[in-house]
DNA sequence: TCGTGATCATCT
DNA sequence: AGATGATCACGA
């Protein structure tokens, strides 16, 4: 079912580019994969098929999809207009080391350094099957796009290590934001409270959309 | 249980 | 309509 993995940059971009527009269940088909028939069930489908797909590590863990290639697989969900309409979810954050932690070496300075970004048809225009997949684009953050990254990033883990992170809102940050990432509201995982650890709701990274269609627009 | 893959359901 | 907070599936 797994492709073997691309040995380059380039090999991966040709077989990206080879799924331009073919619909998810012409290449389930092509892998002999199921396609889920219940939308609601169907999160996360798109990106686990097109991992299968293009070869990416069967456990990459804490590393990068293509580990070879030090590369991030994400896939974008785009509305009629062809602009993204989710935010793109990124990684956890860090909570109890939130404090701790620095730019330079975070997680989601990791996660975004190399981006093989898949947009396709949104999940609420079609069934799973029927989505179909656009012009993937390899992105690395420019210097300015970077700024503006650990700009928000800086503020929003100063928050989480201040032990603010439960009043910390969606709306803030300009290209990040955090929001709530769990199996349902009432997880809590070990945190910072303002006297001191103490238990909070996991959240996670977010690429807000006009972030990632400017990005997406962009020339390469 | 947590992290990664995301989209859903609802409120504004 | 768009964004926020909540939720679903799966593997280690």
């Amino acid at each position: 079912m797994r492709r073997p993995s691309p040995e380059s940059l380039a090999e991966l971009v040709v077989r990206a580019h080879a799924l331009c527009g073919h619909t998810l269940g012409e290449v389930a088909a092509g892998l002999g994969v199921p396609v889920p028939s219940v939308r609601r069930s169907a999160k996360g489908f798109a990106g686990q098929l097109l991992e299968l797909a293009l070869g990416a590590a069967a456990d990459a863990g804490d590393g990068p999809d293509f580990p070879a290639l030090g590369v991030e697989l994400k896939t974008i969900p785009l509305g009629a207009r062809g602009q993204p309409i989710e935010s793109t979810f990124v990684c956890a954050v860090s909570m109890a080391e939130a404090g701790r932690e620095e730019w330079a070496t975070s997680r989601l300075r990791r996660r975004l350094a190399h981006v093989l970004f898949v947009p396709l048809s949104s999940a609420r225009l079609g069934t799973p099957g029927e989505r179909r997949i656009g012009q993937a684009r390899l992105w690395q953050p420019s210097p300015n796009e970077e700024a503006l990254l650990r700009a928000d990033w800086e503020d929003l883990m100063g928050a989480i290590g201040a032990g603010h992170a439960e009043e910390l809102r969606a709306e803030r940050g300009a290209a990040l934001q955090v929001r709530p990432k769990a199996a349902s509201a009432r997880v809590r995982t070990v945190g910072i409270m303002p006297d001191g650890a103490g238990r909070v709701a996991p959240l996670g990274f977010y690429l807000r959309a006009r972030f990632t269609a400017q990005l997406l627009a962009a020339r390469s």
